[in-house]
DNA sequence: ATGCATGAGCG
DNA sequence: GCTCATGCATA
């Protein structure tokens, strides 16, 4: 029975972004440097390659952690690396969710990295991989380290397509380009870190105080019928408490929050408040757990090579005796992670 | 509070 | 395919 969805009460979501930020990476590369690879050997297929390369990859990731010290790789976002400064102010400025979205373009980012073509290290061992793989499959495309990225994009809205139920907010646009600046000085520098991070520590406070959930809020938020505001999740609204948001995604939501408790402070006042709550559903995802063991590798890949390709992944899948997107969701997700921002590193 | 997942939009 | 914003499920 089941499986399918019927919850959620919609499905809307803000705006959201800009231009990205500038690039991130990270640190990890420094590290790689640092540490390097050994000879190759090997010669077969997985069994024997990966082994090698796994312990060569954890042996480094060991390696750079302790000489670093300061990059576990530890849960959230908290670090955003100390090369990223690079970020330039552009990242962001303020959009609101309207309609008419603003977004400027995506300055880019200069990547500036480029980094030593010679991946020494990580072309090796990738290269083994394949070989071990194939052997005559794919040379490594782009073993190195991403090459440049991408502008932003910003895909402000995404789904609303999902489920069946659908429920109309509509998003908010698809953002154009245009520049709004809003409001900061000059250049699109971007919104204070520094006052975001009080307001959210004031909004948690407040919303305390008025007794009401991170859930609860989420779901209040379509009350406010903001245009192209629905509801939000627990999660979401968790993850703007803590600052664990994108840069962009603080910004964008700031606005809305702020919209939601003006408006839960007014009519506490005048005690009218009633939140619907409405939910229900029976869907029932499953989420993966990814064991210990299988972890420590994927994050020795990881620090090796952040963007595994295809091949790799199912490489490395195989050997983890996991789901090829499974990995290959992990990898998006620990990028994401990586990126975070956590100004608090960056500032 | 977080891990894994989905999906939009862009290459 | 990736990045990003978000969410469900869960520890």
């Amino acid at each position: 029975m089941m499986s399918m969805n019927s919850k959620q009460p919609f499905g809307m979501h803000p705006i959201l972004h800009e231009p990205k930020y500038t690039t991130l990476h990270s640190s990890t590369e420094a590290i790689r440097r640092a540490c390097l690879p050994t000879p190759p050997m090997q010669g077969n297929i997985f069994t024997g390659f990966d082994e090698t390369l796994l312990s060569r990859a954890e042996a480094l990731a060991a390696v750079d952690i302790v000489s670093q010290k300061n990059h576990p790789f530890k849960p959230d976002v908290t670090y955003h690396t100390m090369t990223s400064v690079s970020c330039t102010p552009t990242s962001s400025s303020v959009h609101l969710p309207h309609p008419s979205v603003l977004t400027s373009h995506p300055h880019h980012h200069h990547h500036h990295h480029h980094h030593q073509s010679a991946q020494g290290l990580e072309g090796d061992l990738l290269e083994h991989l394949n070989s071990g793989l194939s052997l005559s499959g794919m040379p490594g495309p782009e073993v190195g380290v991403t090459p440049s990225h991408p502008h932003a994009h910003m895909p402000g809205m995404n789904h609303m397509s999902h489920h069946p139920h659908h429920h109309q907010p509509m998003n908010i646009s698809h953002s154009h380009a245009l520049s709004a600046h809003i409001g900061l000085g000059g250049n699109e520098g971007e919104a204070d870190p520094r006052e975001l991070e009080s307001f959210a520590e004031r909004f948690k406070q407040r919303r305390i105080k008025l007794g009401v959930t991170q859930a609860d809020v989420g779901s209040a938020l379509a009350n406010l019928k903001i245009p192209g505001v629905g509801c939000l999740s627990q999660s979401t609204i968790c993850r703007f408490e803590s600052l664990t948001l994108s840069h962009n995604n603080m910004i964008a939501l700031k606005p809305i929050l702020e919209a939601w408790l003006d408006e839960a402070e007014r009519a506490q006042r005048e005690k009218m408040t009633k939140p619907e709550l409405f939910n229900g559903g029976d869907r029932k995802r499953k989420r993966t757990s990814i064991a210990a063991p299988e972890k420590r590798s994927l994050e020795a890949y990881f620090t090796v090579q952040p963007r595994p390709s295809s091949e790799k992944i199912a490489a490395i899948a195989e050997k983890l005796d996991l789901k090829k997107n499974v990995v290959r969701v992990w990898f998006c997700n620990q990028r994401q992670k990586q990126k975070r921002m956590k100004f608090s590193a960056t500032h």
